[in-house]
RNA sequence: GCCUUCUUAGCCCAAUCGGUAGAGGCGCUUGUCUUAGGAACAAGUAAGUGUAAGUUCGAAUCUUACAGAAGGCACCA
């Protein structure tokens, strides 16, 4: 009987779903393993075989935990919101529920395809209400939530109130600030605080919230009319699309992930993720020590400007303050005479979009606003300068600038001739006509106090001296800025709050969800409001009772009109798997604990700085309020490598509609006018004197293009499909080389636009699922991109052939039950152990060259024994479920295999009588030795020593030193 | 500019603790089978580890510098 791959996997993974295989248990005595693949948006181009890779490796851990004895959750969802399906329903007035419906029913007949172990009963969808319920609850517990500092986690906004209700808010030096918006707030007391209406409250409150409503600058993107998260953007366009992004300031709901800064710094120390991937997340964070200091401003009684620096060694050298342009201070510190040119300075600052501002950095630009300020500690009257180079996001939006020792401040100075002093005496060599010296090392000079003092000892000094002086203290600061959580879009979940009297309210439990409403255009208004302010009838109206009233109702309020960002459903998805269809809870808190983290996340990683910090901060917020018991969701990540597009090229002579093959090219590439020769005589051979004549007439200029790679086999082109491919290559005449027509090829991305999309169910349909497991696991370690190429496929698919064929060898089913060789239980038992430990470290290209070996070695010695074969079915079975599974059933197993346990190595089958040493002098091996494996080292030396060999190489002399290791080499040093 | 990872046969990749560089697959060559092509089966084929230096009895593996590739961060004070 043939290896019949098509019927076996159909009829398998159909079974695996009547009999619910995977479905996970939600306790038991079983430990429990949760293995997670990052949940992919359906998009509607489907999936290709890039996608697949990390869930085939997700899903050979949960099968080999599950056979090892492991509880094992294995679930999969959809991250169902987002802008593509948007995008598609604003050109088409399609509803993006229906686009998103078909494209998930697409994602989901491809996975099943490849015969996953998900437990289905479990999917998620983040766009249906009785999920996004939960992520509005969720809003709803962190909007009511601030960060206490005195005991560095999320409490009940309730614990705030009773601060202000019994120690008021003393402003800027009060120890419960964590966030940049709270500075601006003016201190109250308890008594005022107890008089405030509604309405200020509100305000006061809204400083200190986790999610909140403040003014700041944005990244508006006004091609998708919403703004963006800087996650999203790459190179100052939009990640999705490449539009421009402009600074806008808006009124907008975030989150203040910057109150978590340090806790998701520190966190990181105790994952086991990548050493790139906590270096990217700490680059994003970016935690830098320093101090703050203030600078009384001449002339303004009672102005400072407060400038953040991490070096306040160089405090003597100030030459200047340079502040933003968006900086508050800016229109005070003009002087009248210089008003317009600031005026015009600012406005161009302002309007450049994101992308310009980076282009520009090179480009030095700035004015002087008229007024000085005076140093605090020299007395020195200096100049107050606005720049774009210093940034209004960042520390106080102003800086102190040394351009003795900064690079920027450097070239800024020499560009509007500033003259500045050097405060550091470097360590070596240095010229500061042509550069500043930036190194932390050096000795201090010029600067009274700190004279003569090291680098490092002089900044901590300076923050002692500037503290004693009141003039500021020392501080930390991060890069990290607060995640904007509102998007003017429609397809996302809407964010639970209406507005009574301009005071924002979150709505109570109970009426919850609130329902994405129907709208009858997908863009925004006329003026401006998101798409849901066209929403009819979409109002809230307070309950009465407990209920809703019916008919009129003379209250009505409205909704906020932004929805939830991409990031809001799949920050927590992880924890609604564990109770998926919970009508009372986002998740049971028994089955959470039971649950507890993520064992093992899989994904890719480009959500290295976006989802996966937001996860960890919803996560840490859910902790703090007591909702769930751990602090990270995942315990181990990997990141897999992308797999890119293979592009074949055909090679066009201009003219001729004559596609020679990629060796002509080469010649003409290498060659030049010489290569036309060769290619004549070619022409006249291959395709007649007449095509010749015009070969003749015609100048040689060769065009290459892109050729679809599923006419293409191992860079050999299906000439007939080809030419089938459009009309105009019906008539196409080809060179061939060697009878073949050779393509060329280019590594790039996987797209439609390059004719390189590879479909895993083309690949499922020609070899079958099990190969396509194979062979993307067989392409190389998980974590390294590599380009898609099917030429190893059928050795792969050989394999599997190879492996069939132990069981049907004679043409039928035939299996012996004879006692297995000691040479077959060799074979088994070493397969055994390194799969174990290849899979153990995520290895899984080597455990398939393993099992090739190992099929190899039983094909060799004609094995066809149960006990052999047997166990190495249930080792293969995660890496290759279907045919393993039709072998299983064959050899009269009534279960499926996946619920067999694992088979366990033995070493006494590994241990070999005879170890061959290899003996080496200097290092370099002459020959080998067998000896018996009993022999202790000084044994194996004595035999070295007195064997003929060694001598004739000694060659009389006395060896040095002698090196054994054990069971492994002999080193002789001469 | 800074940070992280990588570089081994024609190609994809092994070598797990510093211990004989090679297991596996592709390709290629030859043969068997086959109506031919293809497929299948069998046998054979190749590098000294990007470059230079160092540590070591011994280096693909550790250290340093350089070159190349991929990814991340970037007027962040």
């Amino acid at each position: 009987m043939e290896y019949n791959f098509r019927e076996i996997e159909t009829a398998w993974q159909a079974y695996w779903a009547t009999h619910k295989t995977f479905a996970a248990k939600d306790g038991g005595d079983k430990p429990k393993y949760y293995v997670l693949d990052m949940f992919p948006y359906p998009s509607g181009a489907g999936l290709h075989v890039g996608h697949p890779l990390g869930y085939i490796a997700s899903d050979i851990i949960a099968r080999y935990k599950r056979h090892k004895g492991f509880n094992v959750l294995h679930p999969m969802g959809y991250d169902s919101f987002g802008l593509p399906a948007e995008q598609y329903a604003i050109q088409t007035g399609q509803h993006p529920k229906i686009t998103t419906e078909q494209n998930i029913a697409r994602y989901r007949e491809q996975l099943d395809k490849i015969g996953f172990s998900f437990d289905w009963d479990r999917e998620v969808r983040t766009s249906d209400p009785e999920y996004y319920k939960w992520t509005q609850w969720i809003f709803i517990q962190i909007f009511n939530s601030w960060y206490n500092p005195r005991t560095d986690k999320a409490e009940h906004i309730d614990t705030l109130i009773h601060i202000f209700n019994t120690e008021g808010f003393k402003g800027t030096t009060h120890d419960i600030l964590t966030g940049d918006i709270e500075k601006d707030l003016i201190a109250f007391t308890a008594e005022e605080w107890k008089q405030f209406d509604e309405k200020k409250r509100s305000d006061v409150l809204m400083n200190f919230r986790l999610a909140y409503l403040g003014e700041s600058f944005v990244n508006w993107c006004p091609a998708l009319g919403t703004v963006l998260a800087n996650d999203e953007i790459k190179d100052g366009v939009s990640e999705r699309g490449g539009h421009p992004v402009e600074r806008k300031m808006m009124k907008q709901w975030s989150m203040r992930i910057t109150a978590y800064a340090q806790r998701l710094l520190d966190g990181l120390e105790e994952l086991d993720w990548t050493d790139s991937l906590k270096e990217a997340q700490r680059n994003w964070i970016g935690r830098s020590e320093g101090s703050s200091m203030k600078f009384k401003v001449d002339g303004h009684q009672g102005t400072f400007i407060e400038v953040f620096t991490t070096r306040p060694d160089t405090v003597y050298g100030v030459a200047y303050v340079a502040i933003a342009p968006e900086h508050e201070l800016v229109s005070l510190l003009t002087k009248e005479d210089r008003r317009a040119e600031v005026d015009d300075y600012v406005t161009k600052a302002k309007n450049r979009s994101e992308r310009e501002r980076q282009a520009d950095v090179n480009k030095i630009t700035g004015v002087y606003t008229g007024t000085d300020f005076i140093h605090p500690l020299t007395g020195e009257v200096l100049p107050v300068w606005i720049a774009d180079y210093v940034l209004a996001g960042y520390g106080t939006g102003a800086v102190m600038a040394v351009p003795a020792h900064d690079e920027r401040d450097y070239k800024f100075a020499r560009h509007f001739e500033i003259p500045f002093t050097q405060v550091i005496e470097p360590t070596r060599e240095h010229d500061f006509s042509k550069e500043p010296w930036t190194e932390k090392e050096g000795t201090m000079k010029n600067s009274m106090a700190l004279n003569g003092l090291e680098v490092k000892e002089a900044i901590k000094k300076a923050i002692e001296e500037i503290e004693k002086e009141g003039l500021g203290k020392g501080k930390v600061n991060y890069r990290l800025r607060d995640a904007v959580f509102g998007r003017q879009r429609y397809w996302g979940e809407p964010i639970p709050v209406y507005y009574k009297n301009d005071i924002p309210y979150v709505l109570e439990e109970s009426e919850l969800p609130l329902v994405l409403p129907e709208v009858d255009k997908y863009l925004p208004t006329e003026d401006g409001e998101p798409p849901l302010a066209r929403a009819k009838d979409w109002f809230y109206s307070p309950l009465e009772g407990g209920a809703r009233r019916a008919g009129d109702v003379t209250e009505k309020y409205p909704y906020e009109y932004s929805t939830m960002p991409g990031w809001a459903g799949s920050s927590w998805y992880f924890l609604r798997y564990m109770d998926a269809h919970n009508n009372g809870k986002f998740a049971d808190k028994q089955l959470m604990d039971y649950w507890k983290q993520v064992d093992l996340y899989i994904g890719g990683s480009e959500h290295a700085t976006g989802h996966l910090l937001y996860v960890r901060f919803w996560t840490k917020i859910l902790k703090d309020l007591g909702f769930i018991g751990i602090d990270e969701p995942a315990k181990k990540l990997i990141n897999q490598g992308m797999i890119q597009g293979r592009s074949s090229y055909v090679y066009r002579v201009e003219g001729l509609n004559l596609f020679i093959s990629k060796g002509y090219y080469d010649l003409i590439v290498k060659e030049g006018a010489i290569a036309r020769e060769t290619i004549a005589e070619q022409i006249e051979k291959q395709l007649g004197d007449e095509f010749y004549s015009k070969f003749k007439t015609t100048a040689l200029s060769v065009s290459t293009h892109n050729v679809d790679v599923n006419f293409v086999e191992n860079d050999i082109l299906d000439t007939e499909k080809f030419k089938n491919w459009r009309d105009d290559l019906k008539t196409a005449k080809l060179l061939l080389e060697d009878g073949k027509y050779i393509c060329g090829y280019e590594v790039t991305k996987m797209s439609k636009r390059w004719y390189n999309v590879v479909n895993p169910d083309d690949i499922c349909e020609k070899y079958g699922a099990d190969t396509l497991r194979l062979y993307e696991m067989f392409l190389g370690p998980l974590e390294q991109s590599k380009p898609w190429n099917t030429n190893g496929i059928t050795g792969v698919h050989g394999f599997l052939k190879k492996l069939w064929k132990l069981f049907y060898g004679s043409g039928s089913f035939a299996v012996s039950n004879d006692e297995p060789t000691k040479g077959e239980l060799k074979t088994l038992h070493k397969t055994i152990k390194k799969i174990t430990e290849d899979i153990e470290r995520f290895s899984f290209n080597t455990s398939v060259s393993n099992f090739m070996i190992c099929v190899n070695e039983l094909t060799d010695a004609k094995c066809n024994k149960r006990a052999v074969l047997e166990p190495l079915l249930i080792c293969l079975s995660p890496y290759a479920p279907h045919i393993t599974e039709e072998l299983w059933k064959q050899l009269g197993h009534h279960e499926s295999i996946a619920l067999a346990p694992f088979p366990d190595f033995n070493e006494a089958y590994l241990v070999d009588d005879a170890i061959n040493y290899p003996v080496s002098f200097n290092g370099k091996v002459k020959f080998n030795l067998e000896l018996p494996a009993t022999l202790t080292v000084e044994e194996v030396e004595a035999e070295v020593r007195k064997n003929e060999n060694t001598l004739k190489f000694l060659d009389g002399k006395e060896p040095k030193r002698i090196v054994v290791v054990h069971k492994r080499i002999v080193n002789m040093v001469v």
